[in-house]
DNA sequence: TTGAAAGCGCTAACAA
DNA sequence: TTGTTAGCGCTTTCAA
């Protein structure tokens, strides 16, 4: 057995009720000096451990935090997670993990063990929610944050037990092709990510087109590819590219993420052209590899880390009762200016 | 109240008592087709959900795996976590995720915590374990896999739901360097870990000195450095490097892990210096980040999702008391040769 | 094959 | 301030 001594073993041993037993374990009033200090020997002397799933059982709780995760590989959603371990030291919760890898449709699946499993709460990191899952969650009275997450509803405000935390993708991403428009480039191709991905590829294609349409500058369809967010599906996006004659080419491309860049610019490097000199790439997220990278990534930094802060924050707040100021809110962004871009040459 | 649908009510309804209702629902023999038929329907209709507190508290199990990893944001780490995680689909277990964020000495709490909550198993992923720690988890009975960590103690045998996998630090960094020898580099630095870490540093600081020794070739001190696995520990190393005069500088240099190797080749190339022409950069674990880097980064491969998945599987053999023939194995690694390392041109 | 009933170990309401 | 007791919702033993 593990452990199995029990607070009734205590209270016997100590020579009190169960109640009092429990009282001096919560640390509640109203008990007096000295019971809670024969308590206290006696627990010792056995070496109790409450046991966890009676109290769960009992109090309807877990302190435990599910975490849907978009995918713990790519580092713009890890720092995240890190900013949100960092915000719950000390509190006494912990996280189970579920890691959609990239997996879309899996969502609605971790959604249901994690409720099954009693989360106290719960965080989504990428990834879309709809109407149906957000009903479900406020059925189930666990309150969510969802951070960096498509949220398709008309109505947030009828979810009260419901936070998010974004930046507006549309403008920053017009603000990319904004900043390659500047540079001279007229030939701009876009790396986007898996089609319909309401989180990422929608909003940012919008904003990239309008971007040239303000500008004046023609689409050319040809130049705006599916592929995703990895190192693996930046390159091999860029290798379709370069199938091409060099003239057919962009002279810029913007990438869904940093990591689709650094795989795009691997391909160019391979072919033996050069980033920024050939092509300039343009990224989105601002990793720290996207900054480690040869060349360094210009890019769309994300505050990913305050991002997890607050998401915690706010969790902990609804978790407390502690009125919410605003439940919605929409960070700022910021262009990074790296060595993977420069001005047009061709 | 959250569902608030007990057995009982199924039972009441479906006029059947509540333990039939309960074998209907873990799917029990001796139930007669009748009942059983009742007994769904009900459920269907009052949408009923297992209390998962209650059964953890019966069965004092909570299919729930603590997973205690260096640093998610280690992509070796992440990796070794997606192998565990494909292991376990549709298994009906979760993952209790403590990130020991580098923190060596959080780990007893860590420990202490999962062991708290009642998990059914634990996973190491990185950092290191003790003969007490081992105690702690043999006392409790909680089966325990350690991937990539160190084992202080002499006595496996003796720890019957334990299990290990790692590759030969040793021979692997042996052999990393031994490669670097072999294109003819004899002024060889180690941008190394932490100080002490038993994990990485200490065995491969062994293998990185033999290899020196073995092939006659003297050790300079001064070329070894503490630094740590991270873009950021790598590039502040190498600086600390860079302000010797080149000349004084060794013509390679091992690191002590790909992202180590990434962070000092961008110092390097800060200085307008060429990685592998003025200096050769070696890294280890052959995380894909080195694939993608430019240069691509010469290093020493770990079977990293092998590790995981098998992980997984051995710890769902202690889980089922499935007899296990290697509780200890050390997989192999291999020298993968990127375009981060040349011959000594000076 | 089935139902009744006894816990799992805890917290909280109640009574003293 | 304290002890007693009634559950939390489930599984499993026991007797029928």
């Amino acid at each position: 057995m593990k452990s199995s001594v029990t607070l009734k073993d205590v209270a016997k041993k100590a020579g009190v009720g169960v109640g009092t037993a429990s009282r001096v374990l919560n640390n509640e009033a109203n008990v007096s000096q000295d019971k809670i200090e024969r308590v206290l020997k006696v627990v010792n002397e056995l070496d109790y451990k409450p046991n966890t799933l009676a109290r769960n059982l009992r109090k309807q709780s877990t302190r435990t935090i599910g975490v849907i995760i978009q995918n713990v590989s790519n580092p713009f959603y890890s720092s995240i997670l890190r900013g949100l371990q960092v915000e719950m030291v000390g509190k006494d919760y912990s996280f189970i993990l579920s890691d959609l890898h990239s997996q879309e449709d899996s969502i609605q699946e971790s959604i249901d063990t994690l409720v099954d499993k009693r989360v106290d709460a719960l965080v989504f990191l990428g990834s879309c929610i709809d109407e149906k899952k957000l009903k479900q969650i406020s059925k189930n009275k666990v309150p969510a944050v969802a951070i960096s997450t498509a949220i398709l509803t008309e109505n947030f405000d009828i979810y009260k037990d419901f936070c998010s935390i974004t930046i507006d993708n549309k403008k920053a991403s017009y603000e990319a092709v904004n900043y390659l428009l500047k540079l001279g480039h007229t030939k701009i191709g876009f790396i986007s990510g898996v089609e319909d991905d309401q989180n990422t590829t929608i909003p940012r294609t919008i904003g990239f087109k309008k971007a040239l349409i303000d500008a004046k500058v023609s689409i050319n369809e040809n130049w705006i590819m599916n592929a995703g967010c990895s190192y693996k599906s930046g390159y091999e996006a860029m290798k379709q590219f370069l199938d091409s004659n060099i003239e057919a080419l962009p002279t810029a491309i913007f990438c869904i993420c940093d990591l689709t860049a650094m795989g795009a610019t691997k391909a160019l490097v391979e072919k033996g052209l050069s980033v920024p000199k050939d092509i300039s790439i343009m990224g989105f997220d601002g990793i720290e590899n996207a900054f480690y990278h040869n060349p360094s990534i210009t890019t769309v930094e994300q505050p990913r880390y305050e991002m997890g802060q607050i998401g915690m924050q706010l969790l902990f707040n609804m978790l407390n009762k502690t009125p919410i100021v605003n439940h919605h809110m929409i960070l700022d962004y910021k262009v990074i200016i790296g060595n993977s871009t420069a001005k047009r040459q061709r």
